[in-house]
DNA sequence: AGTGTATCCTGCAGGC
DNA sequence: TGCCTGCAGGATACAC
């Protein structure tokens, strides 16, 4: 998806659009992205105030005048787009998934062409139950380099795996794993027990770094990514190594190579990232 | 317990 | 042009 920067960059836009407004009713034109049955959905956010727009890793949190919280993962390919009025002719959404009807006349869509994104209106004690279950939030003052590497002696795995674990820190996606890893002079191939104490210190610095970055850009936009206001993100100008393969290096000129781990492309310069 | 694999779904780029 | 293959910001149910 949408990785964290991307998540933090549409709830910016939704505090500026849809907070505050009320959900007449929610029309469920893909069933197949709620976790719950329909008609539940629907009654769990008809008439109810939106009170609040947060982000926990790369999930949107709306809260509502209730207590429940309608909680948006966008997968691949999923984006929330709002309008003011109703839109018409090209303007529409190209697939969307589910749509909420708006007190002040606009309209908010959950517009997904994969489908791998959901929507779900959850209790309170939920959703507090599955934030707790996800790792820190990288850029926390909770999270820390020292924590970081005494978790990554636990792991044998691929420590870009690693990365994408959301159990382990929240938000962050293949991108920003692949592009810290390079600030960090750590090939995404090491076994994460391998990283040394300096490593891992200066893995979590890129990690922060990266994001940060990233967001003040807007987020990264690779083909279909898109923030509130339906406006690509422009880190994608900045990225070191992802999608870069056979591209020179922008520090010594190398060749990026990809490989494969899990079934997902890593991105590396076999120059600034040494072996072992 | 911790890791890797296969799967969900659609669209697009590149090769022939 | 058209067909085919591979690939894509993710998460998760499985099998080892």
């Amino acid at each position: 998806m949408p990785e964290l920067p991307e998540a933090e960059t549409i709830v910016r836009g939704l505090r500026s659009t849809v907070l505050g407004e009320t959900v007449l009713r929610a029309m469920v034109l893909r069933p197949d992205v709620l976790r719950q049955p329909g008609p539940e959905f629907r009654a769990r956010v008809r008439g109810r105030r939106m009170e609040s727009v947060r982000r926990r890793g790369k999930n949107i949190v709306v809260g509502l005048d209730d207590g429940r919280a309608l909680v948006v993962n966008l997968g691949m390919t999923g984006r929330l787009l709002p309008f003011r009025r109703p839109p018409r002719g090209r303007a529409r959404p190209g697939h969307p998934a589910v749509r909420f009807a708006l007190g002040g006349g606009g309209a908010l869509f959950y517009d997904d062409v994969r489908r791998f994104g959901t929507v779900e209106a959850l209790d309170g004690d939920v959703w507090e139950a599955r934030s707790r279950a996800m790792g820190p939030e990288p850029l926390s003052d909770s999270f820390g380099a020292r924590q970081l590497h005494e978790a990554c002696l636990r792991s044998r795995a691929p420590i870009r795996s690693w990365l994408l674990d959301q159990k382990r820190i929240a938000g962050i996606g293949n991108i920003y794993a692949n592009e810290a890893l390079f600030l960090a002079g750590v090939r995404p191939t090491r076994a994460a027990l391998s990283l040394s104490a300096d490593e891992a210190a200066a893995l979590h610095r890129s990690l922060k770094l990266v994001l940060e970055r990233a967001i003040e850009a807007g987020g990264t936009t690779l083909r279909d990514y898109r923030d509130a206001t339906g406006a690509e993100g422009g880190f994608g100008r900045n990225l070191s190594v992802y999608g870069r393969v056979k591209k020179p290096c922008r520090v010594c000129g190398s060749a990026i190579e990809r490989t494969v781990i899990s079934r997902r492309s890593a991105f590396l310069c076999p120059q600034c990232q040494p072996d072992g």
